[in-house]
DNA sequence: CGGCATCCTTATAGATACTG
DNA sequence: CAGTATCTATAAGGATGCCG
């Protein structure tokens, strides 16, 4: 397990610590781009897919997140020069790897809730 | 292993599944939360001591997520009637088990930050 | 010591209409 | 189909000064 010991030498300086975390908050700041992996988590999509999948998102948003994404490596964009173009877009390794990363936020949301509901009841 | 079965029966219904993880996200959500939550991480802390650890954090910057994380029940407050007043911040058992996403997020992101590089090289 | 009040700038996001 | 363009509203964040 040599990741283990790599992350405690990192949280030794806290700082660099402090960055790597954000780097991994930033990939995902907003209030769109979990739902935009969520979905492509269950394979590739095409962007009126994902329009349809995400509620109330609108055009503008929707595409300006894919470019985020698209820029930080999470996902790859793939024109069909059929007529009329079609565009699918897929997760990257890392994008798929961030599954993991979604899975552990929900768990601990799901336990939080629970300790929050139970202290005020 | 229940939380595993449960997480699976959440993903099905995926607009939950987005709601859960987005509470997590939005627990944490701006500039500075992770840093104040990792600072704490090291044990229960004074406003000034906070306040010299995380680099370049204005006290209006800090008193204000400050209080975000005692609202969403991340941190607790105590006022000591020292004169003058001290106040010490300590994390709740939710925000003790946060370490646990943000090693996770630390993980992922020295992973992707390789993947990143050696993409680019 | 541990903040708050005020003012200001920038980032983020929504609505709507339109296009190659 | 897969987006842009434009405009507007709100939120986030910084600078500075003051207070119990």
């Amino acid at each position: 397990m040599k990741k283990i010991s790599e992350m405690e030498s990192i949280r030794e300086c806290s700082s660099n610590y402090i960055l790597a975390v954000n780097d991994t908050i930033n990939v995902i700041h907003g209030k769109w781009k979990a739902a935009i992996i969520s979905s492509l988590l269950f394979g590739k999509k095409r962007y009126g897919e994902l329009q349809k999948e995400i509620p109330k998102i609108t055009p503008r948003m929707l595409s300006k997140e894919l470019r985020d994404l698209e820029a930080n490596g999470m996902v790859v964009r793939t024109v069909h020069d059929t007529i009329p173009v079609t565009v699918e877009y897929e997760l990257t390794q890392s994008g798929y790897a961030f599954q993991h990363v979604l899975d552990v936020m929900l768990e601990w949301g799901l336990e939080h809730r629970k300790r929050i509901i139970g202290s005020t009841k």
